[in-house]
DNA sequence: CAAGAACCTGAACGATCGGTCAAGATGTCT
DNA sequence: AGACATCTTGACCGATCGTTCAGGTTCTTG
């Protein structure tokens, strides 16, 4: 008889939960998933998630933030000192990666920006804020020394984001354009490469 | 005593009652948009809509499909014979004003497509396939004529697309980091060269 | 091994939803 | 003016939702 500990079900059961929900959310909205539905995902009863987590909006918080702090550490590179070719390479690519890879994660942020933060204010009010102060003096630093053409930081910024983010976001599009079949590897690359030089070969000088 | 035709008693509810689902659908999305509050934000009671329209679908489809057409035509100039630099940079700002014009509309087509596209996967099997598929020979044939960069067209329209609705779409995020106000003017036009020169310095030669 | 903490879950609750309908009010047409 | 089509609306229905809770099971601790 294979024992299992309290701790082991409760990271187990949570895990599958958080899964789940983020798949669902990103499927469905906030207010278009179901708790029986995410449970149903998860393989437990919808009682159990209610065990786990104080409440649906909780529940959706969580992956949220188990989000935004994956997104925070993809520009982690741009930073004064660095080669603006080579740190804004790193992180359009790290970006699309992110993409490809948790596309759910993707969507349940823009869904939840869509609708006006009503869960996630705070989020975009202190660290979001702070990250793009920071990065926006970088930015300037390398404008200032003439590798960047000048113009608005937060604009370059929202042109990333837009464009990788869209890979994710507006992926059910992207197949259904490209004969009902996802982006295959050497098709992603290609994209990628391409993203990249345009961003760059518009951005730098 | 100020009559009032049906006919004009029609126009007038239906427009108040489109227009209040563009911006609920936008704000909510689907499922979490009520008629109810679509009814109260277009001044009438809830089962007037009902009379109107066959049902929330219904409606919904309604909001998309306007929406739908306003985007399409955005494109136009984008023909053979065209000088791409012309046509490119009045497509883009074209998408840029209409971001800034109809945010709702880009939100409600967005949600949309994050959510795989439940209730207009026929508009984009037909129409848009055909509208891309007809821009894509325009693109390939500038670029055998050496006047933009080689690359796959469906990815420049992506880029164009994922940047210029962007600023609908997160126009909430914008906002914040923007000390909590809209783009005014000067910053709209500024935004809107710097877009448009960066991506046609990216796919120009 | 006994006591207690942690985990599990079916059943039920109040709230809200989209849609229906009957009955009355208003404009149209001859 | 009278017959008729169109418009209006409050009340109501069945379905679904998130959440609660009592009562049982499983694991941990001393």
């Amino acid at each position: 008889m294979a024992r299992e500990t309290k701790e082991q079900t409760r990271k187990r059961n949570v895990e599958a939960i958080l899964k789940s929900a983020e798949m669902v959310f990103a499927e469905s909205g906030y207010k278009g998933s179901s708790m029986s539905v995410i449970a149903a995902k998860a393989g437990v009863p919808k009682s159990n998630i209610a065990y786990y987590f104080e409440s649906k909006e909780a529940l959706y918080r969580q992956v949220l933030n188990t989000i935004f702090l994956l997104w925070l550490g993809a520009g982690d590179d741009i930073r004064i000192g660095s080669d603006p070719e080579t740190a804004l390479t790193a992180y359009i690519h790290g970006k699309m990666d992110l993409a490809r890879e948790r596309p759910h994660g993707s969507k349940v942020w823009a869904n939840e920006i869509i609708h006006g933060a009503p869960f996630i204010q705070d989020y975009l009010e202190t660290t979001l804020t702070d990250w793009v102060s920071q990065r926006e003096a970088v930015l300037r630093h390398w404008m200032e020394e003439g590798l960047m053409r000048p113009m608005d930081p937060k604009t370059i910024f929202y042109m990333i984001w837009a464009t990788t983010q869209h890979f994710a976001d507006f992926r059910h599009q992207i197949e259904t354009l490209n004969n009902h079949q996802p982006l295959d590897d050497a098709q992603w690359e290609t994209t990628k490469q391409s993203v990249s030089s345009t961003l760059l070969k518009g951005l730098l000088i």
